[in-house]
DNA sequence: TTCTGTGAATGCGTTCACAGCT
DNA sequence: AGCTGTGAACGCATTCACAGAA
């Protein structure tokens, strides 16, 4: 760090932004992408030790019911600030409280699901959206039959409102619960409306522009990974004399395989 | 480097593996987690491609519809072997091969989903599961009420079944679909009539021996996502001038919140 | 010329280990 | 004495950029 940073900060090392930054900021924005997906576990943990009027948490312990190691959580939570006491721990309802805030959750977030099949119906119902912070607006779907239904107190809506949806309700987060040959016609429809963060459960790539979110969840995805996993298990299983008679075999085509450009 | 090592690897830089390790094996079976998530999205687009008739592709094209840079994809497939053309691209046929064996999906695996609840219909009736692979073998729930509900095609069967259902049925992978309190137990049940992988669907973190996979989906924690980036947004949105106040109102706790040990 | 395969450079995330506060 | 907060080291993942095959 340079001796003019160093002179110009409150104290040194605390401040990571280059010093050609002069905007101030309410602390340090760039919390790194693989802590904001952990912070939601932590706030669970927390919320749960809460509920059990536990004041008080280590940092060691609170990594255990994360699931994660110590060193890992101290460096996550540093990120937020310094919450913690020294020689204590960290106080239960002042960082399920910090934490609600830096995940936004001290601010409702409105919900529209697309697809009121057996997923969009399953997860309209999910109750416990992350103890509160969601909304389900509304509930969509393109089928005529199905408009009209009842689903967790809601009616399901005709596809063609969607953009007046978005706007009444003030929709932040579009969730795509459809077949993926609808997928990415309904992603245009609510990026076209305004909706910045997507959640999409149909299996296909969405095309957005930079400046929207999309996380998606893939169920056979998941469980291709854990095929692969599984199957390097198996492997380990057999004998190392088995090894070589199966590296003979591994690469031979399948049946009615083109004449491959198998080059090596 | 050392100089013995130098000295007795083939070619220098060729062998990522410690000289210690002797054991030959079929390629390099060292594959990069990042890399396996992302090969059932490869493994997709190709699909798609084959059954358009597309002969071959470039790393670039692939790239582009699995929603990746091209120098990923080219990193990410030559961990499989060389099985591209120079000049040329893959050949697309060849290549869904190649993958669908290294994801371990020229086998077949049985699937158990535990909880017939809105979530495990929806589960047990999606039915492109990865285009085969997987096979749904049984379904299961606590509720005397829904045991003997067909559901896809399945009738639900009674939780006590399950280790018989694990052993009969040679289960692979076991799918929780439970409410948050039942998971745990479930998992453990699973673990001990010999299942390894495990996708969890309720919101808790499981405890498992190490050689068991654990892959987890958590809508909440998806949304909870979202809304930082949506809130970190709409904080970009209001002039710099606001920044300021908003720091000073920031650290604020919530009414009701508890002396605070705010040490800063 | 075109496009793959891959070393080298860079960047990000995790873990270690300990200074420093309570 | 106990525990947080954090530099420093390390390892993994991504990106660059180009040698070399077709």
């Amino acid at each position: 760090m340079s001796a003019l940073a160093e002179s110009v900060l409150p104290t040194a090392d605390q401040e990571r932004t280059p010093v050609t930054s002069r905007t101030p900021r309410p602390r340090d924005r760039g919390i790194p992408e693989a802590t904001v997906a952990r912070l939601p576990v932590y706030l669970r943990a927390l919320q749960s030790l809460s509920e059990r009027g536990i004041p008080t948490i280590s940092s060691e312990a609170l990594a255990t019911t994360a699931g994660v190691n110590s060193a890992k959580l101290r460096k996550d939570l540093s990120h937020l600030g310094s919450y913690g006491t020294r020689g204590v721990g960290y106080d239960v309802e002042y960082l399920v409280y910090q934490v609600s805030r830096e995940l936004g959750l001290t601010q409702d977030w409105s919900v529209a699901i697309v697809g009121a099949g057996n997923l969009g119906r399953a997860l309209a119902n999910y109750g416990g959206f992350g103890s509160r912070g969601f909304r389900i607006a509304a509930l969509l779907d393109a089928d005529p039959n199905v408009v009209g239904d009842k689903v967790a107190g809601l009616s399901v809506r005709h596809i063609d409102t969607l953009e007046n949806v978005v706007e009444a309700e003030d929709i932040s987060i579009g969730v795509i619960a459809t077949p993926a040959a609808a997928a990415q016609r309904v992603c245009d429809r609510f990026v076209e409306a305004g909706v910045t963060s997507v959640l999409n459960f149909a299996p296909v790539v969405l095309n957005v522009p930079d400046d929207v979110d999309v996380r998606k969840v893939d169920l056979s995805i998941e469980l291709q990974i854990l095929a692969f996993h599984e199957q390097r298990k198996a492997d380990g299983d057999v004998g190392p004399e088995w090894i070589e008679a199966l590296e003979a075999s591994a690469d031979d085509p399948p049946r009615g395989m083109p004449p491959t450009p198998r080059n090596i």
